[in-house]
DNA sequence: ATAATAATAGTCAATATTAGTCAAAGTTGG
DNA sequence: CCAACTTTGACTAATATTGACTATTATTAT
């Protein structure tokens, strides 16, 4: 009970310096050596604890002077209507519904009119044009997927 | 967070100046001097910080009393610029090139940041993700071009 | 004027320094 | 035993740094 995993462990101490600030910015390598893990054992918990639905934003630069940012975000309330959209989506999407979609996201406020016309144009049939309309829809349905998670984040 | 590199800290010392005047002037040998690293390293720097995906135009000269200038230009109003950087994009765009414009047109106050979140999660790489990192790039330049002509129309 | 030299900046490729991906192997709770 | 979760490491990708070599322009000497 008391000697959970390394995972468990590494999760804590990094939510617990984001007790106290907003954001952290830590070298993977310093952190896995600090744990005596291998590097990649901070890329798993990263993508299993500090995913958007748990509300973090997670960025991060490769090369000299590299670094993991690990940001805190204020999750919207409501994210049931953004989990069932997601859920309804699945893996493909027509145009058409992307559009009722969004026009829905806008008459709910989650979007202004202006966003909704960015996120409009990046998906549209003249934009997304392939071929393989199969695939086209598929690509689609990430992106407005993509876009439904963002909205959790309240800022 | 103090230990970042420093093409960074020279990019933040080139912005700074340029926070003030439009446009600076410098010799490369000095700030490199300054910031001891080799002359190439402010090429490098300029290569990656401050092109026109950046907002910047850069001219230099070569010879005796040689220079680099780097003046700020804005990316929506001037049709011109607007119309080169839609050209540079061309066909195909990888994500890092891509954020950069999105951030410089946040810097331009032409996206709000919850607009700039948004179209960047249309156009990250792990929203699009094709096995075919060619035809990823196809596909992001076209939401991206999309982006930039819908903001054309000023609404 | 012309040629030689000096004084710049540019290019490119090798190397260094990070982080990311993925799948195999190990562990654990039910 | 099985399924889910964790750990590991080989391989990949992105970014930064460096320096040798090249190109251009200005100045000086003839």
């Amino acid at each position: 009970m008391q000697n959970r995993n390394i995972s468990d462990i590494i999760e804590k101490y990094l939510k617990s310096i984001l007790a106290d600030s907003q954001k952290i910015e830590i070298k993977r390598s310093e952190i896995a050596e600090q744990f005596d893990v291998v590097p990649s054992q901070i890329n798993y918990v990263i993508k299993t604890r500090f995913t958007i639905q748990n509300g973090y934003l997670v960025e991060s630069k490769r090369g000299g002077g590299g670094y993991i940012r690990i940001a805190k975000v204020n999750l919207i309330d409501d994210t049931d209507v953004l989990d069932q959209l997601i859920d309804l989506i699945g893996e493909s999407i027509t145009s058409g519904k992307a559009l009722q979609i969004i026009q829905s996201l806008y008459e709910d406020k989650f979007l202004t009119q202006k966003e909704a016309n960015l996120v409009l144009a990046t998906m549209d049939r003249t934009t997304l044009d392939f071929a393989d309309k199969r695939l086209e829809n598929v690509v689609r349905a990430r992106i407005l997927v993509s876009v439904l998670n963002r909205l959790r984040c309240a800022d």
